[in-house]
Formats: C-alpha cells, structure tokens, sequence
DNA sequence: AGGAAAGTGTGTTGTATAACATATTTTCTA
DNA sequence: TAGAAAATATGTTATACAACACACTTTCCT
C-alpha cells in the first residue's frame, strides 16, 4: 500500500474534499499520480489566461480567487480553504485559466495530474456526483453574490463578506475572532468596494461595537446585528 | 421501442442537451418516466422556496431565472432556452429553489421525475460529465457576470446583456434582429439598472446608430461597436 | 539601519445612476 | 369598445460611492 504523506492526505480526507468517500484503489491512483507545491503568502498559484496542468487541491492555507476587470480592479470571486479545489473549471472545459489565485498565507498544494483526474471522474460515480455536488454548492454562492454585490450597499456588502469570512475560516479558539487576516484591500475586493471605503466601514462598524479591529484582527462582537445589517442590505 | 413525442425529443437531442450521447437504453429510462407542462407568457413555472419535484427542461419557448434581491428588486440570473435545464442545483443539494423561473414566451417543459434523473446520474458516467461541463459552464458564467454587472457602467451593462441575448437566441432570419422580445423592465433586470435607465441608453444607443429599435424588437446594427461598448465597460 | 514601498486612515469633491415625477402610448379585460 | 392597467418615454433631483488628496504608520529590503 502507498504511504499517504501529509499534504495528500489533508486534500483526501480534508473538510469537504470531494475525494473522501472514495475506495481506497481510487485513492492510491491519486496518491501515485500527484506532486505537491509550497508558496509563501502573497505568491501567485496561476494567472487568468494560463493554461491548466492539472487539478490543484489546497491542501494548506489560505488562497483568494479572482478576476481582473475594468481598469485591473480586482474582484474576489472566492477564498479557498483546505482540501477545496481550484481550476476545475478550466480543466473540464478544456479552456485556460479564467481567474487568478494568489495565497493569503503560506500554502501547499496538491496537484493532481490532468489526465488521471478525468480518468478518474469518467470510472467513478462518487466522484462525479461529489463533483456535481460541489460545484453546484459553488454556483449558488455565486449567483447569491452577484444580487448582493449589486444590489446591497456598502454596509451590507461589507458585513456579508466579513459573514463569509467568517463561514469559510471559522473563529480562533476565542470564539470571537476571524481567522483570517485580509489587508484592507482584500476586503474591498471581496466587497466590491474602495479600499477606502473598506477601511471607513470597518472603523464604523466597530464604533457602533458590532465588530472590534486591531489591526487585521478582526472580531465579530454582535454577531446576529452583522447579520442584520447584512440582510437589510 | 417507446414512442418519443415531440417535447421530450427536443429535451434529449436539442442543442446543448446533457442527454444527447446516452445510450437508447438511457434515453428510454427518461421517456418512460417524464411528464410535460405548457406554459403560457408570463406564468411562473417555479418560485424561490418551493420545493422542487424533478428535473425540468425547456423544450419550447423562453424562460427567465431570476433571484429577488434587496426591495424586491430582481436581477435575472440566466435566460434559459430549449434543451436548457431548471432547477437541478436545488435538487442535487436537496434544497427548495433558491430562484424563480417564469416564461418570457408560451413554453413547454419536460419534467424528470426526482430519483429517476438522480439514480441515472450515478449510473451513467456520460450523463454526469455532462453536468458536470454544463455546470461548470454556468459556473464562469456567473463569475463573468459577477465582475461585470458589479464593475462596467450602465452602457457596458446594457451591450453585454444586447450580446448574451443575442448569444442565447440568436438573430432572426435577417441576421439583425434579436431573437427575443423581452420588456424593457426585463433587460433592466437583466443589465442591473433601472427600467428608466434601460430605455434611456436603449434610445442613446439607437441615435448612435449600434441597434435599433422597434417597440420590442431590437436590431443590432453594429455588433463590433456593441462589443467595445461593452469591453470597455 | 535606514530609505523605500506598501498599507492604513480621514477629509473633500465629483459624478454616475437611482429615485421621483409626469406624460404618452400600448395592451389588456370586462 | 371603453376604461383601466401596464409599458414606454423623458426630464429633474437626490445621493451613494468613487476618485482624489494627503498624512501617518508599518513592513519590506539590501
């Protein structure tokens, strides 16, 4: 039997991994078939435009998704965590890349190799409807972002994306505190926003005490209020 | 052999179809085990919250997927044509239709009752690779539209939207004409503005000679001037 | 260590577009 | 077929937010 290392096993049997209920001869072809890659915070994984090599799945980290737009301006479409997958979309339309990944934090990657992943996905049908599954889940955050993004105001775009934040990183062991620690900037190109903006929001929110900053430490205090002010928009 | 009439027909073999490559086996699972429904302009097929019982296909007519956003506000998520699909996203999570689905002309939909469609899904891996590029289609659709509703002015708005339709439909026999007639409310919902703003730069856009307009038909006069309207946002 | 670059914070101005108002035309429907 | 309702059209006003300017602080290099 193959020796799982560590990284291939957290984008295996990791939180929402598409490949956890796999038997265990599919799970030894991914083992057998992939390579791993590090990069320090800031590092670009891939670029809109490139072509894809293969299926990465993080399996360490943080990582933003984005597209350029008009001007450059950058939007965050995603924040990816461990054992969630990036450039599947690219692979099965057979198309390059349509969007960037760059890491919020130091991160490793699995990457498992084009041809064994669509091999795969053709022989197995847990992997398929996992996949079907995922993606699906996927579309419907984005479809819930695109009304959000234009049609909330700031204060609602903001408090969703600390909302998100929030869903996709969980607290720190104090129950209170976001555990990811985005510039400003990130967070207003999540919220489709200014960074200006941002920044001015963020220190309202915390006058009104719904959320505490020190730095880019960010706590959520009130809770139910920032998710009021989410959903009034 | 079953006897396919003409609706289902259109949902296996149209344009786009996930059904198209199935075995006649796997064709048969579906004709024996679907119904239909007409639709006439206007009449909703489905409302966010309800709780979907089967899979359903355009198989004539067009129809408009939309979310209602804060106010009530809608924002039109797809436009849908024949062999397009309704409503599998909420049936693979399980969850009640988290949009509403309403005809823009008289229709007709297949509907694929619940656990036939899902048991061929996990037995036939032409079927799911299927929905999987179809899903993943959709997918950098919305991320695209995301970027676009959410960062091009009313102008670039309103040209990309004059090319989705365009793209959906197609023109008319004199290769001008936009194959849909939809409201102006409509292509507001669709370009993320208001109705009053719609009309304005559908009559700028005519006196500038990039389309013209008679009551609901919509003739595109200069398609490389309406992409770079819409290109440079 | 020391200078540059990047990130954060705050006030001011400009503008795209929503909101509103109202007239006209077209389409339903009883 | 008349009256109501919906859709289209256009002008005016209000405002949310981007754009800009600038000060201050932190982080990054070599």
């Amino acid at each position: 039997m193959t020796i799982k290392n560590h990284h291939i096993e957290i984008c295996l049997d990791g939180p929402g991994s598409v490949f956890k209920d796999l038997s265990k001869e599919e799970q030894d072809v991914l083992i057998k078939n992939h390579s791993y890659a590090h990069y320090r915070k800031g590092e670009m994984i891939f670029k809109e435009g490139e072509k894809p090599l293969g299926l990465i799945s993080l399996s360490s980290g943080k990582v933003k998704l984005f597209k350029e737009g008009v001007g450059g301006r950058e939007q965050i479409l995603r924040m990816v965590r461990p054992a969630g997958l990036l450039g599947y979309r690219s692979l099965f339309a057979g198309m390059n890349y349509s969007a960037s990944a760059i890491t919020l934090e130091d991160s490793t990657i699995c990457i498992i190799e084009r041809d064994t992943f669509l091999n795969l996905v053709k022989t197995s049908p847990t992997l398929s409807l996992n996949l079907i599954r995922m993606i699906s889940a996927e579309l419907g955050f984005s479809n819930d972002r695109t009304v959000s993004l234009t049609q909330k105001h700031i204060r609602g775009r903001l408090a969703e994306s600390l909302i998100v934040l929030k869903d996709t990183y969980g607290y720190e062991t104090d129950g209170m505190t976001i555990k990811a620690y985005l510039s400003r900037e990130d967070i207003a190109n999540l919220s489709n926003m200014t960074t200006s903006n941002a920044i001015r929001t963020l220190s309202t929110f915390a006058s009104e005490e719904v959320i505490s900053i020190d730095g880019r430490k960010i706590k959520i205090l009130d809770g139910s209020r920032l998710e009021r002010i989410s959903d009034l928009g």
